[in-house]
DNA sequence: GTGCCGATGTAG
DNA sequence: TACATCGGCACG
């Protein structure tokens, strides 16, 4: 089984194929993380609902910094989410099986349940002890590592109002560790008729 | 199970 | 003012 650390040549790529691939792979922070089963993807160019899209020291900090950084911000003022820049992307690390510090992680949670650890970006920022302080920091030095491959559904982003219909929330299949699980409208990349497996897919329902 | 709602910081 | 969210509570 390849165990590699993703370096900066894995994020200095077409950040869609990146945020596939980073399913099925590991994050360990200081001790804590697991699987990465979810992860969103937002276009520097063209995406609405990308930060870049609204706010200039968003477009500043992407200019600056190298793909393998981390974008860390606080929502709702109250969730620190961790993203990864990548090549003209940035990419939401949503939700992971919980492998490593896991009593750690319970505690800052203050919850026993794994299922509720790290399902959702908020959830998973607080787990692994994101802030803003990590804001910025190079993640290409063994935070990330590759993993056995992962059978991947793409559905519509969650969370958004804005482009939300576009299929960039990215998913290991069947996994029970997800924010929410994939909609009527998920589909498998690749697929060449996405809207027949939409659709057998909402009637098994 | 569903759905509403408040918490709370900050960029624009 | 609008958020890339979450947990608690009401309901039944």
């Amino acid at each position: 089984m390849p165990d590699f650390n993703l370096n900066r040549e894995f994020f200095d790529r077409p950040f869609l194929d990146v945020a596939r691939s980073l399913i099925g792979c590991t994050l360990c922070w200081q001790g804590c993380g697991g699987r990465i089963v979810e992860v969103e993807a937002y276009a520097v160019e063209g995406d609405a609902a990308c930060h870049t899209a609204t706010r200039r020291s968003s477009r500043l900090f992407y200019q600056e910094n190298p793909p393998g950084t981390a974008y860390v911000y606080l929502n709702y003022g109250i969730h620190w989410m961790l993203n990864v820049l990548a090549r003209e992307g940035i990419l939401l690390i949503r939700a992971l099986e919980p492998q490593f510090g896991i009593p750690i992680m319970q505690a800052r949670r203050r919850q026993e349940n794994l299922r509720a650890l790290c399902s959702g970006p908020g959830k998973l920022g607080q787990a692994l002890g994101f802030t803003g302080m990590d804001h910025g920091k190079d993640l290409t030095g063994g935070v990330f590592r590759s993993g056995g491959a992962a059978e991947i559904v793409a559905d519509r982003r969650i969370g958004i109002t804005k482009a939300a219909e576009l299929p960039w929330r990215f998913m290991e299949a069947g996994s029970p560790w997800v924010s929410v699980p994939p909609g009527p409208f998920a589909v498998r990349p690749g697929n060449a008729d996405s809207a027949s497996e939409a659709t057998s897919r909402s009637g098994q329902r």
